[in-house]
DNA sequence: GAAAATCATTTAGGACTCCTTATCATTATG
DNA sequence: CATAATGATAAGGAGTCCTAAATGATTTTC
């Protein structure tokens, strides 16, 4: 079982790390590519991005969204506000904080980001539907064992949503359950930004995350 | 088959983009605090770690590799030369051209950048074993495409080698080859940046490469 | 209910990243 | 040999990113 190649070389993780950084070095190529054409430096078409998902949002928000500091992210927001594509207005609730919104160009602007740099596209469905979702399972595993970490905010992923049921239908094709539409769906419908995601409590976070990992469902089909 | 998850929401292609877009960001935050432990910026450290692998680059190569500009690359090197981690000399063959190198105390620096941040490594080994494989297979794939597309640089892995023969023995653990080591190997082992490398032909590269994506021996085996 | 602590954000300042365009040397090429 | 093409740097500008130190606004505390 074990070769040559488990005993020489670099262990299996650093390389998988190796490949993710490639991966990284290219992403931020074309966003500077991509938003060059644009007028925009990688960090502003993030914020725009940011805010066409989720509406008005905060400074601080932004920065920890961004995993960035809150001046770096006032410098952002400042360069948008100078192009007007953002507008800050004093929160309503917090009089401290000011709330971060798109400008009718700033939607524009922000809709033409969409259209995402053709080569990464085409690495990416150069893979098989299959390996696709599978790829998105585990980029799932990853991001919510950062999130846990406290590397990144919490997500509005299906992991971590109190509407999530991992695993609990016979269908290989579509083995989860979203309680908020009431239907089932698998792997390749996973989604890292959800618009109706609603934290769920550790506990049943945490029992959810197991049922995710582990498909047998031995004990419960028992009953 | 169909259900109503694939009718709404994004293209699953998109949500993997997006999926990976979050891990470039976590690295990115990761190489500054990293980085500024020892001084060094993202870039930086990316050169030192390139010229650990590779001995003395041309700044060309070095911006090439990097996926930047020549201006920004002779930035980098400027600022690493004014710290006294890396040596310019004017190369031999093309005096136009300069060899950059670590000095001691750079390959120092370079060797303590080794370590990488417990939080995405966590993230990876979080992962089984077997998915760690698929997805480096997965990598290496995408990687791929963007070499072909001229995207990055030709890269020292397996898939483009002359001494790679995928799926060539019947061995489901270790199925590919490496006639340089003479060696069977499995996705596990495979390699992004191997010291042996040697391009491939174009014909033989596109040959490996199909056989590569499907493990089918069917005519061969018949022979 | 005024002083103190806390919070959200901004200024200030510095080192770099990144780009484009332009300028030298040096090889190639016709 | 004169005209490209190439490898590297200079100049210049907008922006990223940080830390540390202000501002205001809002709670807390005595």
């Amino acid at each position: 079982m074990n070769t040559l190649f488990d005993d020489i070389g670099e262990p299996l993780a650093r390389r998988v790390g190796g490949g993710l950084a490639k991966i990284a070095m290219v992403m931020r190529h074309q966003a500077w590519a991509q938003g060059g054409a644009h007028g925009l430096t990688p960090t502003q078409a993030q914020v725009l991005t940011l805010l066409r998902g989720r509406g008005a949002l905060r400074l601080s928000a932004i920065a920890d969204e961004l995993a960035i500091t809150a001046p770096t992210a006032s410098d952002a927001v400042a360069a948008l506000r100078r192009k007007a594509l953002v507008e800050k207005r004093r929160a309503a609730e917090d009089r401290r904080a000011v709330a971060i919104s798109l400008t009718p160009s700033g939607i524009e602007a922000a809709s033409g980001l969409t259209e995402w740099p053709d080569v990464l596209r085409a690495a990416i469905e150069d893979l098989s539907p299959d390996e696709q979702a599978l790829l998105l399972k585990m980029l799932t595993k990853m991001i919510r064992t950062l999130q846990v970490q406290g590397a990144i905010p919490v997500q509005r992923m299906c992991a971590g949503c109190r509407h999530f049921r991992p695993n609990v239908h016979d269908d290989a094709d579509t083995p989860h359950h979203c309680a908020f539409v009431n239907a089932a769906f698998g792997n390749r419908h996973l989604r890292l930004d959800c618009g109706d995601f609603e934290a769920a409590d550790a506990a049943i976070s945490a029992a959810n995350w197991r049922q995710f990992l582990s498909p047998h469902r031995s004990q419960e089909n028992e009953k």
